[in-house]
DNA sequence: AATATTTATATGAAAAGGAATATATTACTG
DNA sequence: CAGTAATATATTCCTTTTCATATAAATATT
């Protein structure tokens, strides 16, 4: 159980600080009556003009087929709407509702104030730091679909 | 679609590197005919003692019952062992096979090889301050049970 | 020491995810 | 411009995860 390798492992310790913060967060959606997924997408398309399944999935971190699948249970639960591309007919084209921007506004001022939370510890420099080394691993490694 | 909050959002931007990063190291995985729960499971236990199906489930940041189901199957394909625990019989110890560790063996190699990639670019002053700002993140936001 | 609580793991039904592929539309190529 | 390739989304079938709860063992209480 002591000094085991995954305990100095980068993929590790991301995935376990990505759990672990996020879960924190989580619990909180739950009030405002919304799963992850639903949240991810809202938060992407919030005051936003629409965006294609296809991007959604890429934002959200998922498989296009899992997204068109959330997509489908959140037009059913009136969270978004779904349009098809009038110049490109195979893209469609999602729309947050009334409904779900309001929905969305709520725990969007929730994500922020969690944020500041979990951030009150460190010197804003270093939190700075720490963001541009997390762009800058994105950013150095692809466009990957799915999580972990 | 542009400079939406969620694009400097640390939620997001822990998510998305994890997600990133490791997406490449996963399709690794598969050359050593593991699946990523194997792989969590495999080197949380590589050269130890036993861990339980709990502390198993906290490492490889599943929930319990998943965690139990993930072990079913690895017994059955003879990667792990579960031995009920003499002390307190209410525990069950999992412990690697023999063919495990072989396993795990060549995939930890490879883990560490896709690290020094990864990390290749940064200064090693600069990856010991990410890792670390990593660990406290974990350390100050508590055990949590899954993903995201 | 019997009863109630807590802790650890397992189970079962339902929901979600994933790989492969189908369908529809657009873009290319000769 | 017919035919082929490429792109975007949906669907199907199967595996995995999740939630709630059951079972079993240890601990605490009276």
């Amino acid at each position: 159980m002591t000094d085991r390798f995954v305990d100095d492992y980068l993929l590790y310790l991301l995935a376990r600080a990505s759990s672990e913060v996020s879960a924190q967060f989580h619990d909180r959606l739950r009030a405002h009556g919304l799963q992850v997924p639903e949240w991810r997408v809202l938060a992407s398309l919030s005051d936003g003009d629409g965006m294609t399944v296809g991007e959604l999935a890429a934002r959200a971190l998922q498989r296009q087929p899992t997204m068109t699948k959330i997509i489908d249970r959140m037009v059913d639960s009136g969270l978004v709407e779904r349009r098809r591309d009038k110049d490109d007919r195979r893209k469609v084209r999602v729309f947050i509702s009334r409904d779900g921007q309001r929905r969305v506004d709520d725990a969007l001022a929730d994500a922020k104030h969690h944020e500041r939370e979990v951030l009150a510890d460190y010197a804003p420099a270093e939190a700075d730091r720490l963001k541009s080394m997390l762009r800058s691993l994105v950013d150095r490694n692809g466009a990957a679909p799915t999580e972990d």
